[in-house]
RNA sequence: GCCCUGGUGGCGGAAUCGGUAGACGCGUUGGACUUAAAAUCCAAUUGGGUGUAUAACUCAGUGCCAGUUCAAGUCUGGCCCAGGGCACCA
């Protein structure tokens, strides 16, 4: 065995034996449980950046360790390689956008080769491919057919830089997620899943996920937003037969109402402008429309609006109010009205105080009554001012309200989502197709399912702007129809590529199936994932699509569980000097140069060191030296005792005192390591216990001349146990150590050790001896002693009577075998 | 404004149930080895104080203020700060 650390060259020889092996194949077949570990599929941008390094390691730590613990492991890697940025290089360089994706691919993969990384490769999917998005569009047909996919026109987000329409979730402060622009609204014809239908489901399901953070969860419950209250219906006094229904959380205070506000895209507001206010009403719309998302949204500006002229009635109390129009009021969101109590909202309130609107209490609390002159009484409170509910709390009054209305026929009960549905439409070449077409006799007609894939054009022009590239090819959008066979169009737009990464989880379990998605018995098998790793940066977005997939998946028959990722690991972002790494900033770090100089193995050791996985964890070029150096005192320490070890050791205990301890260190190690690692993936702690142990078998060895049979056997238990240990993370120095060492098979598919409880503990306790909680002696004891013979050895401690001679003792706590605290008056 | 997460040495961070605060590492300082350097090894490293200054001892200390307890980084209440999410959602 050579006495020095030899990176480059160990790793690239087990690289290419682990290649050559298939050495991290998975079979469907097995005896051994199932475990499936995955990370979130890159985008293959051009490189690896550290926050795939550190994603990838993550899992990748996991998958090795179960495989050790005895689970069959399915530890999967693909792209999800439709998107934008291929697109826009494509368009730059004139280039293609297939070409330039395929050669990111290419090179990315050969990163992910030198990191190390157990990959089953050969159920590598590929979204971009025709192979797989035959299957996204059969999918998406699927969902046609069950009315989960579904045309209309709608205002959408519309990102002018990347001249498509975006999801509600990819506008992020009213800008673009992808380029930062400033989305506008635009009124265009948009395909959109039905998410909605799912909103329910997808609240509560949030409960059957123990394994998910709950920053995850919370994020998605709020972005579903459901909220309980009623819907009531307002007759409008100048035009019979005319009602204006709101949707409202306080039902309580309609005794409060003294306005109404409709918003400026209210369908029925011209009806509802008198000829006078017409002018007026008209220009308040315009400037409206004018506006950006980001100006509409802002809370602090100041309400603005304009009265239509018409009046509505309380059915309550018979009470006439007035009908404003007021952008504060948005269309989206319930009927697009709202029933305005300035004494109650601190919006009614602000607006009313500014055009002088009347303000009627209806709540108080009866203890500091309040006026609502000067802010809005938004607490709970004893109904007042509101006819037969007088008196009631108005916690109660909402439900018996809600109930009048019910029965007097004027309002009902509603439950309200935040949640819209998914726009997947993108007016972009590089994605797949939408598999419809246009017939002006037959109308929208899905493609026929035999005739899937739909294929991307290739005689496309890349470099024209203001409409999608994928327009100008001569061949794709004239087609037949298939239902009269006449002359058709098709659709142009592509989908939204977070439809691609909604299943591509479930393709691995089947990944190279010709005839369908998958094989129902094998996603069946495979799936859920069981650890699931990736940003944060999903939390919305790519999770919560997924996990409405599975759903409308599982009601379309093709699986039998309901949620795609049984636990969830959001880990943090890689910084360095404190900042997220971004070549803007100039503040990157390239895998590459790591691995030339260091290797892959102190990459992944250091990039598992310092911080939990989820927190962020900041690069440190000392921190890579520290990591690359302790790999060195690993290799030394295994390198100058190769002539001492032999695979087949034996301990014959009792062990000498010295040799004991040793064997004690161990088996602390294996417990302490395997407990981090079942708890959270504590990886940065395992690292320090790796440390340990090496530390104690320096120690040990320090200590020691010539070493004796006992002290061969003792050492061989240690070190091949510390190389097991830290196989999953040093992958290739374990590999060629363990080789060294005469390893007849990989360590890779060595048994985890295990530890003897017995064993894990020292040999002797060391009891805390305190004076009224203060430590004042430390006493080396055997763990047999009882506590009052505990009890009895501190008090004869002569640092504790120091603190207790001429006091009385009020009396003594023991923890057994841990502590004995003293207290004195 | 609402919700979430966090706040521990110079730094990253550790600390099952409330029971030795600062594991492990980075950095720094001193030393050994060397002609020298690198590498390696050894030692010190929360702050203040007493001190025979290489010993030994002592007080304070986990964002702030209270509380519960024999005992609080850990539990309770009230604040402050930082990061993240949502936000005119009626």
């Amino acid at each position: 065995m050579k006495e020095s650390y030899y990176p480059q060259e160990i790793e690239k020889k087990w690289q290419k034996v682990w290649e050559d092996n298939k050495a991290f194949k998975t079979y469907d077949d097995t005896d051994k449980p199932k475990y499936f570990a995955l990370s979130m599929f890159p985008y293959p941008s051009g490189k690896l950046h550290m926050g795939h390094v550190r994603n990838y390691t993550i899992t990748d730590v996991i998958a090795r360790y179960k495989k050790m613990n005895g689970f069959n492991v399915l530890h999967p890697i693909g792209w999800d390689s439709f998107g934008l940025p291929a697109e826009n290089a494509a368009m730059q360089h004139g280039a293609n956008p297939e070409n330039w994706t395929d050669e990111n691919i290419a090179y990315m993969t050969k990163q992910l080769k030198m990191l190390g990384l157990s990959y089953d490769w050969d159920r590598e999917v590929t979204t971009c491919k025709p192979d797989y998005y035959k299957w996204t569009q059969w999918l998406f047909l699927q969902l046609y057919k069950k009315g989960l996919a579904y045309k209309k026109e709608a205002a959408v987000n519309w990102c002018d830089k990347c001249a498509t329409v975006l999801a509600n979730e990819q506008v992020i402060d009213g800008k673009c997620w992808r380029c930062d622009s400033v989305v506008e609204k635009k009124y265009l014809s948009q395909w959109f899943l039905k998410i909605t239908d799912y909103a329910e489901v997808l609240l509560e399901d949030l409960d059957k996920l123990p394994g998910w953070g709950d920053n995850v969860k919370i994020m998605q419950a709020n972005w579903i937003g459901k909220s309980q209250g009623a819907l009531l219906k307002f007759k409008v006094k100048e035009i019979p037969g005319m009602e204006v229904p709101v949707y409202t959380t306080r039902p309580d205070t309609v005794y409060g109402i003294t306005y109404l506000v409709v918003a400026p895209e209210y369908k029925d507001i011209e009806k509802l402008t008198t000829p006078e206010n017409k002018a007026a009403v008209e220009e308040y719309r315009a400037n409206a429309r004018k506006m950006t998302e980001i100006e509409r949204l802002s809370t602090d500006r100041v309400k603005t609006g304009v009265p239509l002229g018409t009046h509505c009635i309380n059915p309550f109390n018979g009470e006439e109010f007035p009908l404003w129009t007021a952008d504060y009021a948005l269309v989206e969101y319930g009927t697009g009205a709202v029933m305005a109590v300035p004494t109650h909202d601190t919006r009614d309130f602000d607006f009313a105080k500014k055009y002088n609107l009347p303000k009627k209490v209806v709540i108080e609390n009866p203890e500091t009554p309040s006026d609502c002159k000067d802010e809005a009484y938004t607490e709970p409170g004893v109904m007042v001012n509101s006819g037969e509910f007088n008196g009631m709390s108005n916690e109660d009054a909402k439900k018996a309200i809600t109930q009048k209305a019910v029965d007097e026929g004027f309002g009902e009960f509603k439950t309200q989502y935040r949640l819209r549905d998914w726009l997947v439409s993108r007016q972009r070449y590089w994605g797949a197709p939408i598999p419809v077409v246009y017939c002006e006799k037959c109308g929208i007609q899905p493609v026929p399912e035999e005739q899937l894939p739909v294929l991307l054009p290739k005689d496309v022009d890349f470099t024209v702007t203001g409409k999608s590239p994928i327009t100008t090819s001569k061949t794709f959008v004239n087609t037949t129809c298939p239902c009269c066979g006449g002359p058709a169009k098709r659709e142009t737009d592509t989908m939204d590529t977070f439809v691609c990464s909604s299943w591509y989880y479930l393709r691995y379990s089947d990944a190279k199936n010709a005839n369908a998605p998958f094989d129902k018995k094998l996603v069946n098998k495979w799936l859920p994932v069981d650890q699931y790793v990736g940003g944060i940066e999903h939390a919305i977005l790519h999770l919560l699509y997924s996990r409405f997939f599975t759903k409308a998946l599982r009601d379309l028959g093709l699986l039998d569980f309901d949620e795609p990722f049984k636990n969830l690991l959001t880990q943090g972002m890689v910084l360095k000097d404190g900042s997220k790494m971004s070549k803007s900033k100039g503040n990157t770090v390239d895998p590459d140069e790591i691995f030339e100089n260091y290797g892959a193995d102190t990459a992944r050791l250091f990039i598992l060191s310092d911080s939990p996985p989820a927190r962020d964890f900041d690069w440190s070029d000392a921190g890579v030296e520290g990591c690359y150096k302790f790999l060195n005192r690993v290799w030394r320490l295994i390198s100058s005792n190769a002539k001492n070890i032999t695979m087949d050791y034996k301990l014959e205990f009792p062990l000498r005192k010295d040799n004991d301890d040793l064997v004690r260190n161990v088996h602390i190690a294996i417990k302490g390591i395997s407990n981090d690692i079942s708890n959270d993936f504590q990886f940065n702690t395992v690292i320090s216990k790796y440390r340990e142990l090496v530390n104690a078998i320096y120690d040990w060895q320090g200590k020691k001349g010539e070493l004796d049979n006992e002290d061969k056997q003792v050492v061989s238990f240690a070190i091949l146990s510390l190389i097991k240990l830290i196989s999953p993370v040093a992958v290739h120095l374990s590999e060629e150590a363990w080789s060294e060492l005469g390893g007849k098979t990989s360590i890779h598919d060595e048994e985890w050790p295990k530890w003897d409880e017995n064993l894990a503990k020292a040999s002797s306790i060391t009891l805390i001896v305190q004076v009224n909680g203060k430590l004042r002696d430390k006493i080396e004891a055997d763990e047999t002693l009882s506590d009052d013979e505990l009890k009895a050895l501190a008090l004869e401690s002569s640092k504790v009577k120091e603190f207790t001679d001429g006091k009385t003792i009020v009396k003594t706590i023991v923890v057994p075998k841990k502590l004995v605290n003293i207290v004195v008056k």
